[in-house]
Parts: C-alpha cells; sequence; structure tokens
RNA sequence: GCGCGAUUGGCGCAGUUGGUUAGCGCGCUUCCCCGACACGGAAGAGGUCACUGGUUCGAGUCCAGUAUCGCGCACCA
C-alpha cells in the first residue's frame, strides 16, 4: 500500500512525528533486559537554567545519532535526559528575578508569595527562610526544564523521557547522600581545618576545578625589610596590603644575594614585625627582587611554603573579604598597632590604598610601582579576585594528594576510548597536575545537603571527626531541618546537644553520580547492572576536567571501576569569526529561532556533519544544505513510489536479485553496497560525520544520475522485465538510504517510511547488519560499480555539448560518437540504452580509441568527438 | 614553560591502512520550468594541499624541523 501526498514538504513534520513517536513510545527502554542486548548512554545533565544555546543543539544531536544508530542495530538503548538545577546559576536567577534572599534565622512561611516585581534596590529584597527560597529554586527551574525539553522534542532527540530525573529530586539526594557516607566509611571521604580557595562575592568555598585565570592589571611595589645589623633587604609584591600578614620572607637557596640571611630574622616595616628567612627552591631568583615576602596565604606558593617550612599562620582576610577587626597578637610595638588601625574592617582595596598611603609617608617605598598585566585566580562564575581563608570543609581524595591514587586514574584514563583520542591527553593533563583533593562542601542553600550531623560539647564545640551519620533508611535527609536519631529537636545548636552540616554538596558531587543516579545504584541490583558500566558518555571537551573527571573518581570509589566504556567528546560552537560563543561576548544563537527558520532535520545535519572533538562554525549555509537534503529526499522518495516501488520489490535476499536484470541497476546496487559496508564500519568507529558524508554522496549520485538516467525504462518503454529491474532497484535502494539517513533526518526519513511501510523507520534495522545486506549483496556481485559513472560521464559530456551550444537540454541529438578505450566502451555498451533515453540520442556511435592527455597532464578516457545536434524549433 | 590540535581553490569542510587526473557544499559565470523537485536542474571557471628537509618506485597522507592560529595545563612574590 503506497499513499504518496501530492504536495510534499516538511511543514509540520516535526510536531507530527514527536508526539507519534511518544505516543507509541518509540525509544522506551525495556527495562526486562540483559546487559549484552543494552547500549547505555549516560548523557551529563544540562543546567536548564542557563540560557537555551545553539551549542545544546550541537552536541546533543550528536549523541542522538549515535543512540538512533545503536537502537536500529537492535541494541536496546538506555538514553535518558535529566536536569542538574542545583547550585549557584539557580540562585543567583531566583535572587535576581524575585528579588529575594535567604536567612537561616527567617521561619518558614507555607503561603509565601514573591513580589511581583523585585526591589531595585538590594537591601529591600524580600528575607525569606531557606525551605521558601529552596521551593522558589525548584519551581523556577522546573519551568526553566520545560523549555528545554520542548527544545530537544522538536530537536527530536531520541531520549526516553520516561526516565527523566532531576539533581535536585528526593532519588538523586539519596543515591548522593549515600554515595557521600559511602565514601565516609570508606575514608575516601574527610574533613579539614585547611586553606581554601574562597569567593567573597558569592561566600563559598571554591575548588581547584573551578578556577580560572583572568589577566588583571597589577603592579610590583618595593620597599624594604630590616635585618638584624640595621641593612635594608627589598622584596618587591603585588600585594603590599598583606604586608601585616606577612610570616616569612623566602628566598632560593643557592641564591647568594640572601644566603647570610637564612636561619636570621628580619623585621618587617610599619608593623614591627620579626619574620625568618628560609631557603626554597620554590623561590625564583629572577623574579621580582628574587626574594619573596609569605603572607601566609597570599597565594598557591605562599600555601605550600606555610605547609612545608612550617610557617605560624597569620590569616588577616575574613569570609566576608575584610580585613580582621581586631589587631592581631603577633603585632606588638605602638607604632605597629597604630598602623593596623588604619586597615582593621576594610576590603583588600581600601587596605590596598591604606598601606601604600603609609609606606609613602614613611619614605619606605623604593622607586615608582612597577606596572604588570598578570594572571589571577578567580571562581569560574566570579568577578572578583578569589582571597585564600581557613575553614573547615569536606573533601573527596581524588589523588591531588596521593600519588598512588593519582596513577590509578590516570590509568581509568586509559581504560576509556576516547573520541577523539587526543582528548585523552587532556584528562591525563589535568589529573598529573592536580594539587589537592576535590573540596565537595558549598556555603550554599539549593543543593543536595551533607547529611550530617557533629555532637556538641558542654561549651557548644562541635566534634567534627565523630559525625552523627544518619541510618539508611532515613535518606535524603536536611540536617538542618531534620533532628539525628536520640536527639530532640530543642538540642539543636545548644551544648551536650548536636549541630547539622549547614553546607550542600558541591554540584559535581552529585552530578558525578549521574551513573548511579539514572542507573538505580543501591535500589535495584539488576537494573543497575544491565546499564553499568555505561556504554557511552557524550560531553563537551570543556568539562573533561570537571565532569568527566569527577565521574570517573566517584565510579573507582563507589565500583572500582571506570563508569563507562566510551566517551565522546563534542567540539564547540563557534561565531563566523572563529570566537567561542558566550553570553559576555553577546554572539549566542538563540537554537528555537534557526529550528523554526531551518527545521530540526536541517540543524541536525549542520551539527552531524561536524566531527566529534571539532569546533565548529555556526554555518547557516551548512543548514541550508541539510535542508535541500532532507526535501530532495521527499521528492525523490515520492518520484520512486509512484514509479511502483512498493514493499514488496524491495530485495530482501539472494534469490531475489534475479531480478534485477540490467547492468546499471546492478551497479548502482553495487555502489549501494559498497556505501552500506562503509557507513557502517564508521559509525561503528563513532565517525558519525563520515557515515553522513558516505550516505549523502551515494544519495546524491543515486538521486541526480541513476535516477535520471533510468526514467524512459521505468516508464516502461522497453517492456516490463527492464521495468521490473529499475522498479525494484528503486524500492532497494530507497529502502536503504531511508534508514541510512534516519539517524541523521529522523523527521523527514520517518515521513516517507510513513507512505510506504508500517512502524517507525526508527525502529527498523540498520541496513549494514549482515541478514539485512544478503540482497543487495548478490544484486551487488553481478554489478560492476564502474558502469553507472562511466555512464555518467558521457551523458555529462553530451549535457556539456548542448549546455555550449546553449540549447535546452532535451534536444535531440541526431549523431554522436564517443572514442573512449576498451574498459570503458564495455561500461557504456552495458547502459546504452538509459544513456541513448537520457541525452535524446538517435544515432549513438561508440568507438574504440587510446587515452588522451590532455593540458595539465589530465588523462582524457572517454570523450564526445562528434555531435550533431538537430536545429532548434 | 609543558602538552594537544589545526593549516587543502573567496568561504566552510572531506580526503580511511601512502597508489594513477586532490573531492564536496556555498559563493561566482553561463544555460534550462524537460512527465519528483525553481526550497529545482545542467554545464563551467577556480587549488605549487602553510613552509623546509627526509623516508619511498610513489607523500595532502608517514618522519623531523619551522611558522601562524586555536585550545588545555602550569606560572601568579
Amino acid at each position: 500500500m503506497v499513499n504518496v501526498p501530492d504536495r510534499v514538504g516538511l511543514e509540520g513534520l516535526e510536531e507530527k512525528f514527536s508526539t507519534r513517536w511518544e505516543e507509541d513510545r518509540v525509544y522506551a527502554f525495556d527495562p526486562d533486559t540483559t546487559r549484552d542486548e543494552v547500549y547505555s548512554i549516560d548523557t551529563p545533565p544540562p543546567t536548564a537554567s542557563g540560557s537555551l544555546h545553539v551549542g545544546h543543539v550541537f552536541s546533543y544531536t550528536q549523541t542522538d545519532v549515535i543512540a538512533r544508530f545503536n537502537r536500529m542495530c537492535g541494541k536496546n538503548v538506555f538514553y535518558p535526559m535529566g536536569w542538574d538545577d542545583n547550585g549557584l546559576p539557580t540562585e543567583r536567577r531566583v535572587q535576581n528575578y524575585f528579588g529575594v534572599r535567604t536567612d537561616t534565622s527567617v521561619p518558614y512561611d507555607p503561603n509565601y508569595q514573591p513580589p511581583e516585581q523585585p526591589a531595585k534596590n538590594r537591601r529591600d529584597w524580600d528575607v525569606v527562610s531557606r525551605q521558601n527560597f529552596i521551593e522558589l529554586c525548584l519551581a523556577q527551574s522546573r519551568d526553566d526544564e520545560e523549555i528545554y525539553e520542548q527544545l530537544f522534542t522538536q530537536l527530536g532527540l531520541s531520549v526516553d523521557w520516561n526516565l527523566s530525573y532531576r539533581t535536585i529530586d528526593d532519588h538523586s539526594r539519596e543515591i548522593s547522600q549515600r554515595a557521600f557516607l559511602q565514601n565516609l566509611a570508606d575514608g575516601h571521604a574527610y574533613n579539614a581545618e585547611a586553606p581554601t580557595m574562597w569567593d567573597v562575592t558569592f561566600q563559598t568555598a571554591v575548588a581547584q576545578a573551578e578556577l580560572e585565570d583572568k589577566e588583571i592589571p597589577g603592579a610590583y611595589y618595593r620597599y624594604p625589610f630590616f635585618a638584624e645589623d640595621g641593612s635594608e633587604i627589598f622584596i618587591e609584591t603585588t600585594r603590599p596590603e598583606l604586608l601585616a600578614a606577612c610570616s616569612a620572607l623566602v628566598a632560593h637557596p643557592d641564591d647568594e644575594r640572601y644566603q647570610h640571611l637564612f636561619g636570621k630574622t628580619v623585621t618587617s616595616p610599619l608593623f614591627d614585625v620579626e619574620v625568618e628567612v628560609y631557603p626554597h627552591e620554590l623561590a625564583q631568583p629572577d623574579k621580582g627582587a628574587g626574594i619573596a615576602m609569605v603572607c601566609t596565604f597570599g597565594d598557591q606558593n605562599d600555601i605550600t611554603w606555610w605547609r612545608e617550612l612550617q610557617l605560624p599562620t597569620r590569616t588577616l582576610i575574613g569570609r566576608d573579604g575584610r580585613f580582621a577587626r581586631e589587631t592581631p597578637e603577633w603585632i606588638t610595638s605602638e607604632r605597629g598597632i597604630e598602623n593596623y588601625a588604619q586597615l582593621a574592617g576594610k576590603t583588600v582595596f581600601s587596605a590596598e590604598k591604606a598601606v601604600i598611603e603609609m609606606l609613602e609617608a614613611a619614605d619606605l617605598l623604593d622607586g615608582e610601582p612597577k606596572k604588570i598585566m598578570h594572571a589571577v585566580n578567580f571562581f569560574e562564575k566570579g568577578d572578583k579576585p578569589l582571597e585564600i581563608v581557613t575553614s573547615r570543609q569536606w573533601y573527596l581524595r581524588n589523588g591531588g594528594r596521593d600519588a598512588q591514587l593519582r596513577n590509578k586514574l590516570i590509568e581509568r584514563g586509559n581504560e576509556l576510548e576516547w573520541h577523539p583520542g587526543f582528548m585523552q591527553s587532556r584528562y591525563t593533563n589535568w589529573v598529573d597536575n592536580l594539587s589537592g583533593d576535590w573540596l565537595v562542601s558549598r556555603q550554599r542553600v539549593f543543593g543536595v545537603a551533607i547529611p550530617l550531623w557533629y555532637r556538641l560539647d558542654d561549651e557548644g564545640h562541635p566534634d567534627y571527626d565523630n559525625p552523627i551519620v544518619p541510618s539508611d533508611e532515613q535518606l535524603p535527609v536536611d540536617p538542618v531541618e531534620d533532628v539525628p536519631a536520640g536527639y530532640t529537636a530543642d538540642q539543636r545548636d545548644v551544648p551536650g546537644g548536636f549541630t547539622g552540616d549547614p553546607d550542600v554538596l558541591d554540584t559535581w558531587a552529585t552530578s558525578s553520580l549521574t551513573p548511579q543516579i539514572i542507573g538505580q545504584w543501591s535500589k535495584d541490583e539488576q537494573y543497575f547492572n544491565n546499564v553499568f558500566p555505561f556504554d557511552l558518555r557524550p560531553q563537551g571537551h570543556d568539562i573533561i576536567r570537571t565532569w568527566l573527571f569527577s565521574t570517573v573518581v566517584r565510579a573507582d570509589q563507589l565500583q572500582d571501576s571506570v563508569p563507562w566504556k566510551h566517551t565522546a567528546l563534542s567540539g564547540w560552537v563557534l561565531d563566523p569569526q572563529r570566537q567561542k560563543m558566550s553570553k559576555s561576548k553577546g554572539n549566542v544563537v538563540v537554537p528555537t529561532d534557526i529550528l523554526d527558520e531551518f527545521g530540526a532535520d536541517a540543524v541536525r545535519y549542520w551539527a552531524t556533519s561536524a566531527r566529534l572533538g571539532a569546533d565548529t562554525a555556526y554555518e547557516v549555509n551548512q543548514m541550508k544544505i541539510g535542508r535541500r537534503l532532507a526535501i530532495k529526499l521527499l521528492n525523490a522518495s515520492k518520484f520512486a513510489l509512484n514509479l511502483g516501488a512498493t514493499q514488496d520489490k524491495i530485495i530482501t535476499a539472494a534469490q531475489d536479485a534475479e531480478v534485477i536484470t540490467h547492468p546499471l541497476d546492478q551497479s548502482l546496487l553495487a555502489q549501494l553496497h559498497e556505501a552500506i559496508v562503509q557507513a557502517t564500519r564508521a559509525f561503528e568507529k563513532y565517525d558519525y560525520a563520515r557515515t553522513l558524508n558516505l550516505v549523502e554522496t551515494f544519495f546524491w549520485h543515486f538521486t541526480d544520475d541513476y535516477i535520471e538516467l533510468i526514467k524512459d525504462r521505468a516508464y516502461g518503454s522497453r517492456g516490463e522485465a527492464e521495468q521490473a529491474s529499475v522498479v525494484a532497484t528503486l524500492a532497494t535502494a530507497l529502502d536503504a538510504l531511508l534508514r541510512l539517513l534516519a539517524p541523521f533526518q529522523p523527521f523527514a526519513t520517518d515521513e516517507v517510511w510513513s507512505w510506504w511501510r508500517t512502524g517507525s523507520v526508527h525502529k527498523a534495522a540498520w541496513p549494514g547488519l549482515d541478514t539485512e545486506l544478503a540482497g543487495i549483496a548478490a544484486a551487488a556481485h553481478n554489478g560492476n560499480v564502474e558502469v553507472l559513472s562511466t555512464v555518467t560521464r558521457a551523458i555529462s559530456r553530451i549535457r556539456k555539448a548542448k549546455s555550449d551550444a546553449k540549447v535546452k537540454q532535451r534536444t535531440e541529438v541526431v549523431a554522436a560518437t564517443i572514442t573512449a578505450t576498451d574498459d570503458r566502451i564495455l561500461e557504456l555498451k552495458a547502459g546504452l540504452d538509459d544513456l541513448r533515453a537520457a541525452g535524446n540520442v538517435t544515432d549513438l556511435q561508440l568507438q574504440a580509441g587510446e587515452a588522451i592527455t590532455g593540458e595539465d597532464d589530465e588523462i582524457i578516457d572517454l570523450r564526445l568527438t562528434d555531435i550533431e545536434l538537430a536545429s532548434a524549433e
């Protein structure tokens, strides 16, 4: 039964088929399965509260074609989509959108409604309870998720939406807390009081993976310390304001300028603090004055020196980014105390000014400050340089402080198959350079709570070494609201009672567990074993150090395994000037616009013509080509089907191949066979872009060359047997082409499929499977791929003659002679009837002749030597 | 500083384990509404494959080096 519409088009296909696919559950995962039947994908859940970005469309489409290929190869594809909305971005959005902020001391208001308009002044913002704030975050992110789901549906992702999850939902929180407690029990998690990178704007600790370098202007200030003999020791620093926190000077052991000072003390200017001078090979003689002022925690080097030289801890900058209000005990001189009073309570910026003024007033500054640009650590989402403060935080071991674990994790990278392979060096490079464990505490609200309480002693001091752990049935818990077993609510925060850990886990500490969360780890062992380790982890190459690595760490700790077998790294979308698209540059393209303008199949074509790992220009032309391909597919299919191609004409077995009698048809099927074999091979290697390229090339040969040549024969002008050969070829080629293109252009292919087949093309078998290939293989075995190519070249010569003569293409050729080598003549003879019909040639002579060498050493083995065109009417 | 990529006609890209004449699309030129398609079709112009050396009968492809661009990591007194 064939039912082709009179007019074909792409309009409306997306809505029609996304609805149908959902109703028919075409992409549903069947949990009643075994591991070898499953192809499981652990897609990193996007943060829906980020703005829609064409990059989402790009990378998720690349994953989708891989999913579709595996589904057509008979796999039970596990392809869920989740949302990772907990964390800072959503909190910021909610704050600014509603004009609210949270304060833990405010009680919960079950009837709270946020203001219609946010108050202009931050001071006038609504102050709400922690729980009310969390509810606003949940509602806000839910709205955003729906917009994303709509986008991904329109794009045609073959996700099983019944498997959706949020990294903040009860299930994810339960798994995440259980994993953390498991880590704690196994010794992979620990808490410690340590120097911590701190963002003063967001008031939260920041992990190494979240750091970003920024070049900012600074200056070297040069001023002296004073040795016991009264001589001046000049140092140069970019942070003069930290002078009051100085705990030592450090120079290189071989530096002859300073060797005489090692072990002796010098006195700081302004504050009169005695500090020792140490040798250490980390000091660089050619940097600054060659002798460094250690300010306990001025930067990472300071931390190293503080630790290795066991320097006194002298911190002045607090969590609010301001200098301590109390004069520190190490400043004892009258002048020192007086000078410190100028800094107390000041921000870093103001304190710097004050110190410089004091140095100037005392005539201690040597020369003009030397202005420089230098790289400083920022929180990737922040806008002020990070400070280092001392605080108690939870950590997960990630090899940063343990060479054995580090090597084990690098080895995990070797167990993974990387696509493209060179991306592995980014992983190895990162792991190899880690300098500390993974800090997972975050001083935030909208996240997964650290599931612990601490006993308070009689003086109200928490016992961090022996936390109170919830029972497994209690999970998920909120230690700020829930009460641990054996205590009552009124014992919270009173001496002899308990206190809940106020922090939440780092976003990555939850999103690194997506294999465990979506795989039902700890809840359904059989289900978990059917999907884990996952077959594929697709993601952007910019999050190798964060998401990919952290997920490897967790699976190593919890399952003693890699979390996946393959990882596919997508590139970035660049704007036409080859700049990375980003909100701040204002060059972001909103994907809904391009989907509406070109259609999903067209946009998908652009995304999947880019290889994995390759950064790719946002290229509207590429989408136009994809659109053209989809429309061409509809039209060519309509033509083939109207010529009589039906399901029962498809060659599926070797014995069917007998009907293919014409050499041109055999040639076409031989080309198809070759295309299928190569396309499948490329797809199996995750090189979908090559598959698309191969399929597309064959498709254009099919429409432009083959179909143009066989029209006359297809209309039946040379008898039934000849026609049957054409029709079977058309049916077979179309059947295969639809399936080959289905992963790339799911809407157009399923539309055509619906005209003459039952079910969805997306449930059909991939044509490269051996069982499916038998008929084509049999037909191809009889065929010479060169026949079609040579006949095409000949018709091309005839067309050129007409083009040169500026006549219509259907103009009759009264007589023509083609001179060619013997091989070519044989091939021409095989397709001579179709060639004459297509070229409208009345008398076509073939003449054997040697190949000639043309200009540019071109060897010509086929030429049109004589042509006589009918006179124009 | 260490590492990883890229460099092919005006633009965007392909080019499998080295094999005859380096492909494709856009753009450009000329022609064409011929019984699927004007959201189309036909024909054509346009390239010392970044550079220098090497291996080989043969290099866009392999090796070494250079240059330019991009990215990652490190550096931050």
